[in-house]
DNA sequence: TATTGTTATACTCTATAACTATA
DNA sequence: TATAGTTATAGAGTATAACAATA
């Protein structure tokens, strides 16, 4: 989905500390022309952005028609796990920006598969919950994302997928 | 820059196959409210979205005045590497659209970064160059850069970056 | 006919600021 | 005064389609 080309040129200072076989360093287009990358499969925001690109159009993909993004399985999955959650908790958790989680939230709520109650104590704020239709739909999300994962792990291994997860948690855990 | 929590709630199904510590399935939001994430934890997709946030956050800062962003980078770095690639080629090694690379070298050339020629032997492609000041811009992008990797070897290690390297390529290689 | 670069459009997402209604 | 949700705006990036010039 990122790239076809394979070959392979130089390979530079790459395996350095442990042993593990580098990312190539050029890469061969559709037309057989080899490019050198110089340092940027070396670089780590380059690697990350690219894998999540990946990853995110075979998550989407795997949704199919149920037409739910990355972002909303994340919130309707912390919904269902908070129930009653407020909006500057969702947005805090999952590093959404408040504004950007409105247009969010009036999609899922349009949909009929989530909804915001304004709460009794505090008139500004709003306790969210899935609708039936909400809970129904996660089952069949968390199957279709079940799916997804374990295609990854096709390509990983389940310890390289472990040690992946161990690794990135390192970045973005506060 | 993702958030600041730390705390601790359940753990899960989390360190199934390796030894290493799982990533945290709570987290612990300003106010002290802990919020449940489920699964997301335990996913590659929603991990590899957040890093991939807060490592380019790092990126953008550390390129501070020079106002170069990820995406200009890694064109910059391609057309020194190659000079007199067309753009097609560009597109291609670095997953850009070709629509959206039109902008950007746009931009650069209008910063007196890159510049087209029109190629001899095919009146319909462009070669790419850096200019001089292009070239002297890269020579400082680059030390930012290793300033930027080293914050990151901090978070990780030499052998944690290498093995998330090596991990990546799986994923975001043909 | 196919390809290169270009223009244009729509949508998602990030980042802000400002507004309202509450507290 | 501060907070929760909202509205609005601007910019970046993805995804397409269509067009002109050239092959």
């Amino acid at each position: 989905m990122v790239g076809r080309g394979e070959r392979r040129a130089q390979v530079g200072q790459a395996a350095k500390i442990s042993g593990g076989k580098p990312a190539r360093k050029s890469r061969t287009d559709a037309r057989g022309k080899t490019v050198d990358r110089g340092p940027l499969p070396e670089l780590l925001g380059y690697a990350l952005r690219r894998s999540q690109i990946a990853v995110f159009q075979d998550f989407i993909r795997s949704m199919g028609e149920t037409e739910i993004r990355p972002a909303q399985y994340s919130i309707l999955t912390v919904i269902a796990r908070n129930p009653g959650l407020k909006q500057a908790e969702v947005s805090d958790s999952l590093g959404i920006e408040r504004a950007r989680l409105v247009l969010v939230l009036n999609e899922l709520e349009q949909r009929g598969l989530a909804k915001r109650v304004v709460s009794t104590t505090d008139r500004r704020s709003h306790a969210l919950f899935l609708t039936e239709a909400g809970e129904t739909m996660l089952v069949e999300l968390n199957r279709r994302v079940a799916e997804h994962e374990a295609r990854l792990v096709a390509r990983l291994g389940q310890a390289g997928r472990r040690q992946l997860l161990d690794l990135l948690s390192k970045i973005y855990e506060a």
